[in-house]
DNA sequence: GTCTATATTCTGATAGAC
DNA sequence: GTCTATCAGAATATAGAC
């Protein structure tokens, strides 16, 4: 009887090669623009030839597939490691501007996990999954400190997406909406029914 | 001495042409995605050969260029015929009513006139002008209720396009957002310290 | 102002040798 | 698993006849 290695080196290679091949496309997204990617562009990068990716993805929207997927595995993997204030104002701002700042560090990701910017692209379930996990747990945050009716939860996710927007668009790189988080959580808050105390003092 | 015509039939004739290909132009995003434009396509959906469009526009950049134009054009339209409540309430609503609808209806407009979808698209200072007549209404029209602080006008354009962002995302043609903006107004109306009476009742 | 013809370049993808 | 060679097509744009 011959002995399994324990550990699969040739599955290794190949998650890091999958892995290189899509920091390359990320970076090209984020010099060129997500939808000015090209598989001749990922493969140079790496020193390959486009040919050569498809022993890795299927197609260029896999790819695409592939950076949606990695992208809401971000999202899950910094709500995982930050630890949930206990006051429910704290927690609140503390969930928006960790999305906030999430968010507005790449264009790019932020379009394609969140806008259709590429016409013909849809996520696989698989890539789709995160996503799915990282509301659940969302959910379960604002359910610990008593917000449990769809429409609050919309209220909020209404709010802190539109503030990243208005970041993106209209002051890149500065912080004329991400200051204001503060006031809008205790906006928010108040409407809700939180108790108090407030982020900041009232006008 | 030869009178002139008080009609240039050459240019109203020009000027169609060029309203025919933007309108030609807007239904192929809105079928196939705002980023699958080409102008093939365009010139084949009113009977023309690709090359004859540069007759009437100079690049396909120039082509998105009008019509980005067109929509903030429409939104301008829209803002001047529409008469503006007394009630600073009601007239809250009624602005973020209106830009959401006129929002929510076309997604490759939206994504035209506010994110940046098309990587090496920068609209012309022309195009870009409605854009800023816009916000210079809008601006007057909250001016004339009190509000002036550029901090409560970001706080507006904020939650409603963060509404609108939503409504697109994850519940496009439903008003799962649209159906909350009386509420989210009055949290607004009460931040910026505007007195009543409310939209809704407090809960 | 529209056409045909074409330049030039690029695209995603496949076949098959190694 | 990566390569060369290539496909088949599409892209934007230009030249020049009519």
């Amino acid at each position: 009887m011959t002995a399994l290695p324990n550990r699969d080196r040739r599955a290794e290679r190949r998650e890091a090669t999958r892995r290189e091949i899509l920091d390359a496309a990320w970076e090209i997204a984020r010099s060129d623009g997500l939808a000015a990617l090209t598989l001749r562009a990922v493969a140079e990068r790496i020193g390959m030839r486009s040919p050569s990716l498809y022993s890795h993805f299927e197609s260029k929207n896999a790819i695409y597939d592939g950076m949606f997927g990695q992208a809401w595995e971000q999202v899950l993997e910094l709500q995982r490691a930050t630890p949930l204030s206990t006051s429910p104002r704290r927690r609140l701002l503390a969930l928006a501007e960790q999305y906030f700042d999430f968010s507005v560090a790449d264009l790019p990701r932020y379009q394609l996990m969140n806008q259709r910017t590429i016409p013909d692209f849809a996520p696989t379930d698989e890539a789709y999954a995160p996503s799915l996990e990282s509301m659940a747990l969302f959910r379960q945050a604002l359910a610990e400190i008593g917000i449990t009716a769809q429409s609050d939860i919309d209220l909020n996710t209404g709010i802190v997406s539109g503030f990243i927007d208005q970041q993106l668009a209209n002051d890149p790189g500065g912080d004329r909406w991400r200051s204001q988080l503060p006031r809008v959580i205790d906006m928010y808050a108040d409407a809700v029914g939180l108790p108090g105390p407030r982020l900041r003092r009232t006008r």
